[in-house]
DNA sequence: AATCCTCGGATTGTTCAACAATTCCTGGAT
DNA sequence: ATCCAGGAATTGTTGAACAATCCGAGGATT
């Protein structure tokens, strides 16, 4: 039980997560072919977006320690592997190292919750303000129902999700690479960090009439009014956060 | 002259560097003192540092292949270090890891440079729409002097940098720590494989005047005009850059 | 009693050496 | 010219070792 048989419960075979997608596209200069492949991810990957998961899930509670020897022993891999998950996910925030003291999981402070608000003000809103395709606007859409959907099923946890895929379908409209990862990022952020917020059980819910009344607006074409809307959300969802935690 | 000692040219002990500056600010939930230590970077960053730095040179260029072995020996590391140095870059996107075949400098694909367009669209026109302190207004300014400077001194590589600065210094009004590092990262990229570009004399000479301008309305208070010179200038420079490589 | 010091134990940072897996190149064989 | 070995080179991963650092527990000092 002690080495690699146990290791990896959730990890599906597949799993390109969230990480580096693109070992591509920049091939042109130098090799030429074969590039297509399916991409086998790396275990220091694999290993990484199980430690997403379960920060995802809430498993890992902000401030908790990450022990190198602990991890390398439950998923039967080398520590010096899971230094190298580490590195991947300190790049994404999720994690924070503290030379010669172990990596402990982020947690936010309340200047941190400001900045993130600002960084989605800044994305979001510039992402709505320039529209989208009717693909992306339906994508909208969707997670608009998906929001409904959950809640008329009373599941939270979807309730959360589906926000999220509503402010990731907004910045996806600007079909732009960087913005989606930099959001994704963003809002893995958040979502670790305001786990606990899940508890209250009206907290999503509200926000539903909101995301309606912004993807009414932008299918009508009416982005600035749209944006309007976005930014009163943001700024208002910045207050409840900042109400419930610290500050 | 294999090992160690001729490793790290350049690194003066100092170098808190580019990467992660603060293990910090998340103590609050565990630890308590101490972390105003002057936080000694680990070889790994300064690893980075320095391979960031040759890159900033341009002394590797988009497309060239760094060994692992081959680093290894020349900075006096291990090997493994040399891994965890790449991740950090990797995350950064300075360089861009091809699984099984290695670590090669990054280079931008026509997409790309739309891509980078986008992001700076985004962030530098909300930063300049929302304003800043007299301080940070007053950094911008010093940042076309720093051009002014450069230009009549006919340093080129001077002038470039203070671009960097001018266009730093707009999304520093924001006073978000995760703006400024996200605009870090996009600058290095650009210089990173724009590099060529700075063999045409009057490519960075032709934009000081757009940065006056830029800047004058932003001491005026006029946000808005701010913005919109801003944004041509952007159009402006994304076409000149299309033109110059591929597309 | 409170503070300071020292000493272990534990954990991280880093190196080294090995080996499997993969890619790339070269040299025939067809 | 194409295709198919086979071998060199490089990456991916492991395991073990050691120095450096941090942390907590006693003990000594005032």
């Amino acid at each position: 039980m002690t080495s690699a048989e146990s290791g990896f419960r959730g990890i599906p075979g597949s799993a390109p997560a969230g990480g580096r997608q693109s070992p591509d596209e920049a091939g042109a200069t130098l090799g030429l072919a074969a590039r297509l492949r399916v991409a086998i991810p790396s275990v220091a990957d694999r290993v990484a977006a199980e430690l997403r998961l379960q920060l995802a899930e809430g498993l890992l509670l902000p401030g908790a320690r990450l022990t190198e020897s602990t991890i390398s022993e439950e998923l039967g891999v080398s520590r010096n592997t899971v230094r190298e998950a580490f590195a991947e996910l300190a790049a994404e925030r999720l994690v924070i190292r503290q030379p010669n003291r172990g990596v402990f999981v982020a947690s936010l402070g309340p200047g941190d919750i400001h900045d993130v608000y600002t960084v989605r003000r800044f994305i979001e809103v510039s992402a709505i303000r320039g529209g989208g395709s009717p693909e992306r606007v339906a994508a909208v859409r969707a997670a608009v129902e998906e929001g409904r959907a959950a809640a008329t099923a009373d599941d939270e946890e979807a309730l959360g999700t589906a926000n999220q895929h509503f402010h990731g379908a907004i910045v996806a409209m600007a079909e732009s690479r960087r913005l989606n990862t930099i959001m994704g990022q963003v809002l893995a952020e958040m979502r670790l960090f305001f786990h606990k917020a899940t508890v209250d059980a009206h907290f999503y819910r509200s926000y539903l009439d909101d995301n309606e009344a912004i993807c009414e607006a932008l299918e009508a074409g009416q982005l600035e009014r749209a944006a309007d809307l976005l930014l009163a959300y943001l700024n208002r969802s910045e207050q409840k956060q900042r109400a419930v935690h610290g500050d």
